[in-house]
Parts: C-alpha cells; sequence; structure tokens
DNA sequence: TTAGAATCGTTTCACTTGCAACGAATAGCC
DNA sequence: GGCTATTCGTTGCAAGTGAAACGATTCTAA
C-alpha cells in the first residue's frame, strides 16, 4: 500500500512549515526583544515605512495578514509613536497610516540586521542556487495561487 | 541608505512563511473538516502510523513540536481511538503510544490524497527541479541548524 | 432623496499556543 | 540505601489568532 511509505520528514508542506517556522523564529530575535514587535507589527512597520499613506486594507493584503492583525498591530504601534493614524479625508472610513520619524528610525535600524540575517542564510548558497531558490519559491506561490485563486 | 531598499515580498523568511501557510492551510482541508483533526494531530497519526511504540519525546522530536501540542495530539487521538496510549513497564515514565487498527485505517484513507495534494503542487516542475527544490531546502534547514544548534 | 447593499476598521469570543510550573518516576552520587 | 538532580508527560495560564458580528460610512439604484 503506497500510503505506507508516506515520511513527513519528506513531505514537502511539512517541510516548508518547519522550515519557516525556524527561520521565523530566528528572525524574531531580531525585532522582538529588543525593539518589542510582534511578528505581524514587524510586517506592518516595515511594509509602512516606504512612507506613503496607505489604510488597513492595503496594508492588510501587502503582509498577509488578516484584517484584525493588521487592526491591532497598527494600534499597537500607534501606542508606541512609530505611525500615526488618521481618517481619510475623501472616505471616513479610511485610515490614512504614515510612519512617523520615530517609526522609521526603529525601522533603520531592524532592516540592516534583518537583512544581515538573511544574507548569513544565503551565503550557503551561490549566485545561481539563489537564482534558483527565487525561481522555485515564486513557482511554487504561483501554483498555490492558480490552484487556491489569488485570495 | 540601504535599508530603504528593504522590500518584504523579497524577504526570504517573509516568503517562506507566507508560502507554508497557505499550503498548510490548502493541505488541511484534506484532514482537518473531512476527519476533525488538527495539524498538530495529524503530525503525529501519521508518525505513529510507522506502527513502532514510542515515548511523547520521540514523536515530539519527529513532527517538529513543543511537547504539550503533542501530548494534547496524543489525548485526543487516544480519546478518537486512533492510537493507544500505555505505560512503558521499563520505565514508567514514559509512555508507549502506538497507532489502532482503526487509527491505521483513518491514516490510509488520509495519506493517498495528502500524496496527491503534495504530487499536484509538484507537478508543475520538472524532475530536475524536483532535485533542486528538494536539495535547497535541505540547504537551508542544514544553515539553519549550524547556526542555531540543531534544535 | 432615500432605502438597501457593500465596504471599512474594530471588537468580541472561542480556540489554539507555548512557556513555565508541577507531580511522578528514574538516575546519579555520596 | 537515601538524597539530590534529571527526565517524563500533563496542566495552568497568559498571550496570540481568526471567524463572525458590529457600528460607521459610502455606494447603488430607484
Amino acid at each position: 500500500m503506497a500510503s505506507n511509505d508516506f515520511n513527513l520528514s519528506d513531505f514537502l508542506p511539512y517541510r516548508l512549515s518547519v522550515l519557516a517556522a525556524r527561520m521565523s523564529k530566528e528572525l524574531s530575535k531580531v525585532y522582538g526583544e529588543p525593539y518589542g514587535l510582534s511578528t505581524p507589527e514587524w510586517r506592518v512597520l516595515t511594509h509602512v515605512a516606504h512612507r506613503e499613506k496607505m489604510s488597513v486594507r492595503e496594508i492588510r493584503v501587502s503582509v498577509s495578514l488578516d484584517k484584525p492583525s493588521v487592526s491591532r498591530a497598527v494600534a499597537k504601534l500607534e501606542k508606541a509613536g512609530l505611525l500615526a493614524k488618521s481618517t481619510c479625508a475623501r472616505d471616513h472610513r479610511l485610515l490614512e497610516i504614515e510612519v512617523t520619524e520615530k517609526g522609521l528610525e526603529v525601522f533603520h535600524r531592524i532592516a540592516p540586521e534583518a537583512l544581515a540575517f538573511e544574507e548569513a542564510v544565503l551565503n550557503a548558497f551561490s549566485a545561481q542556487e539563489r537564482e534558483q531558490l527565487d525561481a522555485l519559491l515564486t513557482r511554487l506561490q504561483d501554483v498555490l495561487d492558480a490552484q487556491t485563486g489569488t485570495g
């Protein structure tokens, strides 16, 4: 029976899950304890750091989090003074969320460390292998998009 | 300033995290609603399905979950009659956990679907690309092991 | 205009998680 | 042998998560 061959450690969804969890945990040492940021907060800050005003909805799709997570992350970041909220004049349902100077400052302290972490991991790979990895991950993403609907 | 280049959607930890989350969510449709299994339960059942008696500790390292998660998963699977717990005669601290006939039956219904899901994803890749993907993921795992200590 | 549908962000609530504390059992050491 | 340290699995608890409900606002269409 074929399912007797089933080996969790070779199973792609499991491997990806374990890998992603470990990497996220390592990375969180950069922004977590030192700056008191959670993963959603780090993602939101990172995205908002592009300096454009944006709504919760725009952030949500860009950082792959659900509405409540973004809402809470924004609330905490605002409380910490890292971003500013105001209601959009043209549409009072929308928020205009914008990074503050303090937020940018924090971001510019974290980002290089985050990139250094990524670089430390990718150091084990040649330029060609990096391209392969990039391409394969993109393809995986595309396959899932095609199967699921781009949700 | 280099950190202005920071783009979350190109950032490896983020990409892996999003990819793994989506794939896990898709996969969970196979074992989740139909069989009432959570992800920890699915992993534990899968590992125990090898038919060997094993302790919580052994399961834990094999399925990348922490102690409480395995303990709770085992408790629920036992309640559902999919595995059996007994205390080890040689060491009363240890449990001997073993899959039941019913557990095997459920496993043999789920596993082919899980493999089919994996296959459907990997269908987009050539044999060579699959090997590349396998090798790259293994290397990533190794790099993290080396940096972290094999946890 | 003006009702009804849709969208936005927040909040509620039930559920899951993971760390730490715990009791039970064994191993190590004097 | 007895005392301490360690390991095992469970449980308590606080924090995080996501689906659904909610009020507020805007859009649609008559």
